[in-house]
DNA sequence: ATGTTTAATATGTATAGACAAATAAGCGGT
DNA sequence: ACCGCTTATTTGTCTATACATATTAAACAT
C-alpha cells in the first residue's frame, strides 16, 4: 500500500486522522515541515496533501494551512449488485422468467416514468420479469426502456437474459437515481411473489441516465424479508 | 469549474468519457500529445491524467497508454441525512420525544447487536424515541450506544436533542454499515407510529465503528409511504 | 521456427526552482 | 477602538529535468 514516498506521506496522515489522534480542526504540519521530516520535495508533500483534500479527509488554506476535515459527509456506498449474480453468490440456483414484454410508442406517462427531457415520442420496451431463488420467486422487475438507446435487436435477449444483466454489460450509464421505500404487496405482486397480499415488500426503482438521455427505468419488489440492502461506509467520500 | 489548466486538462477529458465520445477502452492521447496540444509541461499534464486514474475513470499502462476504465463499480452514493434537518428541509414543523432511557452493563445480546469485537462487558445506553413531522409521527429510532466512547454527561442531553444530531455533532466514526429492508409494524410500533399494525415499513439498521470500537447501533422504522431513500449516482466510483 | 536479448517507449516518481494568489497578522493613522 | 494598508507566510500551480520501471517490438541467436 505505501510503495512511494507520497503515498507513504498520505497514508501516515490518514491513519491520524482515522484513528483521531489528529481530530478534525487539527492543524496538520506545514508542507515545508513535511518536507523536512520526510527529507523530499515540496512537490512530493504537495501531491499527498492534494490528494487528501481531493478525498475530502483535510481542507487547505492559504497561508493558514491544511486541516482535519469535519465528518461532512454522511454518506455510504451502496452496492446494488446484479441479481443473478447476487443469488449464484448466495449458493442458490438462479431462475429467471420474462412474464411480459411490449414494443411500443412511448405515452406521456412512459416519458413521465423515465424522466425524459423533451416531449418526443420515443419507441419504448415496457417488460415485466420474475427472478427466482432454489425455485422460489424472490423479486419482480418491471422495466421501461428507451430503444433509442438500447438496440433494438436485445429484445430477443430478454427472453432467457434479465435485462439488467444485459444492460449492465452492454450499455454503460453516466448517472442513476434510486428511490428506496416499502409498501404492502397488493394482490397482483402478491400472487407472483407467492406471499399474502397484506406482506411488507422492499422496492427499489432507478432511473437510468446516459448524458442526457434517459435509458431506463426499473422498478424491484422484493419480499421484505428475503432481502436486505446493504450499504457499506468507505472513508473517501 | 475547469480553472486551471490541469483541471481543464481532466475535464476535457472527462468530458468526452462521460458523454461517450470516447468509448471504455479507448486509448487516450499520450501525455506527450496532450503536451504539445496544451503547450505545456508533463507534470501538469500527469497531474491531471493521476487524477483521473485515481477517480476510476480511467486506466494507465506503462509503455502502453492510458485507457478509458469499463464502469465496473456498480454503485452509488447513498445519503443518510439527519432526521432533523431532513424534516426541516421539506418545510414541516420537527418535534422530538424521548420515549425511555436506560444505563446498563451490556449483556451478551447488546454486544451481539453492536458487533462488538472481544467479550468486555462495557456501559451501554438503551434508548427509543419517536421523530415528528407536522406533529404527526414520523420514524421511530432504537439506539444502543458504547458509553466507553460516548461520554456520559451526553445522556443527559438527550432528553431534547436527538441522539443520531448529537453523536453527528460530536463523535465522528470511520466505517459503518447499513442494512436497509422492509417488515410489517406489528402491534408495538404500529402504535407508536399511528398506522395499522399490517402497514408496510422501512427499516434501516445502522452500526458504526471508530478504529475497532463499536460506537453505536441504530434501527430506524419509517412508515413505509412517508419516506424514500434516495442514491443518487456520482460518476467517480 | 523458436527462444533470448536489446532497444525503444510510455508511464511513475521525484527534484529544484519560480511566480501567483490568498490571507492572517502587524502597523499606523484617525 | 476601529479602519485600511503593508508584509510575511502558506498554499496553488507550473516548468524543466532526471532517472526508474514496465512492457512491447524488433533484432539476434539458437
Amino acid at each position: 500500500m505505501a510503495d512511494t514516498l507520497h503515498q507513504r506521506i498520505r497514508s501516515d496522515i490518514e491513519t491520524r486522522i482515522l484513528s483521531g489522534t489528529w481530530e478534525p480542526g487539527y492543524r496538520i504540519p506545514f508542507e515545508h515541515e513535511l518536507m523536512e521530516q520526510y527529507r523530499c520535495s515540496r512537490m512530493t508533500v504537495n501531491k499527498a496533501l492534494s490528494s487528501l483534500a481531493e478525498a475530502g479527509l483535510i481542507e487547505r488554506r492559504r497561508r493558514a494551512g491544511s486541516f482535519v476535515a469535519r465528518p461532512l459527509a454522511q454518506s455510504a456506498v451502496l452496492q446494488i449488485p446484479d441479481i443473478p449474480a447476487e443469488i449464484t453468490a448466495r449458493g442458490d440456483a438462479y431462475g429467471y422468467e420474462l412474464l411480459s414484454s411490449t414494443r411500443r410508442k412511448s405515452t406521456q406517462e412512459d416519458r413521465d416514468r423515465l424522466r425524459a427531457t423533451g416531449n418526443g415520442v420515443l419507441p419504448v420496451l415496457d417488460l415485466c420479469c420474475r427472478h427466482l431463488a432454489r425455485g422460489e420467486p424472490f423479486a419482480i422487475e418491471e422495466r421501461l426502456m428507451n430503444l433509442a438507446i438500447v438496440p433494438e435487436d436485445a429484445i430477443t435477449a430478454f427472453k432467457t437474459t434479465p435485462p439488467g444483466t444485459w444492460l449492465l454489460h452492454h450499455v454503460p450509464w453516466t448517472e442513476a437515481e434510486n428511490r428506496i421505500y416499502a409498501v404492502q404487496a397488493g394482490p397482483a405482486k402478491a400472487k407472483l411473489l407467492g406471499v399474502a397480499p397484506d406482506k411488507a415488500c422492499l422496492v427499489v426503482e432507478r432511473r437510468t441516465w446516459r448524458g442526457a438521455d434517459t435509458v431506463t427505468f426499473v422498478r424491484l419488489t422484493y419480499p421484505g424479508d428475503l432481502y436486505q440492502l446493504v450499504a457499506q461506509f468507505t472513508p473517501t467520500r
